[in-house]
RNA sequence: GGGGCGGUAGCUCAGCUGGUUAGAGCAGGGGACUCAUAAUCCCUGGGUCGCGGGUUCGAGCCCCGCCCGCCCUACCA
């Protein structure tokens, strides 16, 4: 039994969640209860980043006080856990919690005693949506590349951090695996990165052109530290790290695994600013760095910038969480964009849930009801099962190395083995000739029958338990159904009802 | 400009260190069965594995060039 920890990015909140935030907390919040399942002591961590400029501006533009505004969408991110069955112990918010504040203090000068924080003076061209500078090169047309808006010049003097100094180190690191970063095609853009030579980057901005939002630099009230700054610091300062407490140690510190979860877009700040950060402040560093790719929603790209943003909750209500969760698992490739469809939805939802194990466990369920009244078969001798039971055998270490690789839709795919094979022993089988012969008084055929219907109810109870990280609602609901009450069980019902359209 | 990742059956994707007739799911076609949510099971795919060369006894998997998509990166004039 060891200690694991588990992080999500923590979003801006200038406006509500969409689909691709939601995918990033599903597959963490996958490894959360899969290491939960198999016996390790987890702790999920997920939060917002509300001490962006944006932020600030989109208060503006709604005219509202920026404590209003991101306190209002935070909630929203919140209120994602039930509708997306999100089992996150914690919640952190970067301008409302007290430890976050500390914990930067604490980090701020933890590197400040290591010598690498200076004064500089900067001008360069600043993306607010991004919260970043750009070279003139870098932009297109003068635009943003990624919000096509105009970047806006920016002269002041800042505080920078000695990134440069940490170059050799990082670069060890990552290409000896001790910070992992996957998959591998990310690890290598970081190295790419890396070997081009770091740079020092500016870490703090000043209060007026950050509108007075945001942390104050420890020590200077004419700054606030960078909003990148202070959000990555979120995953130890949510372990009150600035008070030195025992989560801290326990979580970070002493814990086996420090897995971040995060998009394609902010791999160099994850797998480069951070840990440099960390080296300075003289803090472990993360274990594992996860980047996951982007979604579009049919063909096109997904963005609150961009306009298009969907909203997950909508799709819930519509669809229900058990096949949005499916989806986002069952049909996302590792490596790659992934284009949602409601087609796309629906047609995974059917197959696989409805069709495959919702019906077999209808099935299963009905057959224990119409030739054993509702009673649970003892298994004496498993007929004809080999297949069978081999792939309930090899399911649970087939999902762990793909969840050990973040493989989501190759884990899914292990557990489905089952379900598949049930199916093809049901036809196999064929447990309605069996009570047949039964009937006309073939006592063989009687015992066949008890050994394979008992046999399908322990591979359903097996189904439904390893599915409980995927689909913890639903796989509640089958472990019910396959469960006696008073020496029986409850009478079948769809467990996934098939969508109208 | 350099680098990376993709380009495999109508669709979505697997193909480990190169090796018998290139796979799965879905869709389509045919059949079986009846326990079940018009579900399930079986059979059915002859696809220039982006294009063109090369290495090899043998390449989807290696090398070179090119085309398309996405991404990272760069002080061309």
């Amino acid at each position: 039994m060891s200690r694991r920890y588990i992080t999500t990015a923590i979003p801006y909140v200038n406006s509500k969640p969409h689909l691709g935030f939601a995918m990033e907390l599903v597959q963490a919040d996958v490894i959360a209860r899969h290491w939960r399942q198999r016996g390790h002591q987890v702790r999920f961590l997920t939060g917002t980043d509300d001490n962006s400029l944006k932020n600030a501006l989109a208060a503006e533009a709604e005219g509202i006080p920026t404590r209003e505004l991101v306190d209002r969408n935070a909630q929203t991110f919140h209120d994602l856990r039930g509708p997306l069955m999100l089992s996150f112990d914690d919640f952190i918010r970067t301008s409302a919690d007290p430890r976050h504040q500390v914990g930067v203090d604490r980090l701020w000068k933890a590197t400040e005693e290591s010598g690498d924080l200076y004064r500089k003076h900067y001008e360069g061209l600043y993306c607010i949506g991004c919260e970043q500078f750009y070279a003139e090169d870098e932009l297109r047309d003068g635009l943003c590349p990624e919000h096509h808006t105009r970047p806006q010049l920016v002269s002041e003097e800042n505080w920078f951090f000695k990134l440069s100094r940490y170059e050799d180190q990082l670069r060890d690191l990552i290409e000896s695996g001790r910070l992992r970063v996957e998959p591998a095609s990310r690890r290598n853009e970081v190295l790419g990165f890396i070997r081009t030579g770091l740079q020092d980057f500016s870490i703090s901005r000043s209060v007026e052109r950050a509108r007075g939002w945001g942390i104050p630099v420890p020590g200077d009230d004419d700054q606030v530290i960078y909003v990148w700054w202070d959000a990555l610091g979120n995953y130890i300062t949510a372990l009150d790290y600035g008070t030195d407490g025992p989560h801290y140690r326990d979580w970070w510190v002493n814990s086996e695994d420090r897995t971040h979860v995060i998009g394609k877009g902010i791999v160099r700040f994850h797998a480069v600013y951070w840990p440099a950060m960390l080296l300075s402040a003289g803090v472990s560093l993360p274990s594992t760095i996860f980047v996951h790719d982007y979604l579009t929603v049919d063909g096109k790209k997904l963005g609150k910038s961009l306009g298009n943003a969907i909203d997950p909750t909508a799709i819930i209500d519509e669809y229900g969480a058990d096949a949005l969760r499916w989806w986002l698992l069952r049909d996302v490739p590792r490596v790659g964009d992934a284009d949602f469809t409601t087609d796309r939805l629906i047609g995974r939802y059917h197959e696989d849930l409805a069709n495959g194990l919702g019906n077999l466990i209808n099935r299963t369920v009905s057959m224990i009801h119409k030739y054993r009244d509702g009673r649970v078969p003892d298994v004496v001798e498993p007929w004809r099962a080999n297949k069978l039971t081999a792939a309930i055998d090899q399911a649970p270490g087939a999902i762990d190395s793909a969840l050990e690789r973040f493989d989501f839709r190759q884990a899914t795919a292990a557990l489905w083995q089952i379900v598949d094979e049930a199916n093809r022993y049901v036809v196999e089988v064929e447990p309605w000739t069996l009570a047949k012969a039964e009937k006309a008084g073939d006592e063989v055929a009687g015992r066949r029958l008890s050994d394979t219907l008992g046999l399908l109810l322990q591979t359903c109870r097996v189904a439904a338990n390893e599915l409980t990280p995927f689909l913890p609602d639903a796989a509640a609901r089958a472990i019910a159904q396959v469960s006696p009450l008073a020496e029986r069980l409850p009478q079948p019902e769809p467990l996934f009802p098939r969508i109208e359209t």
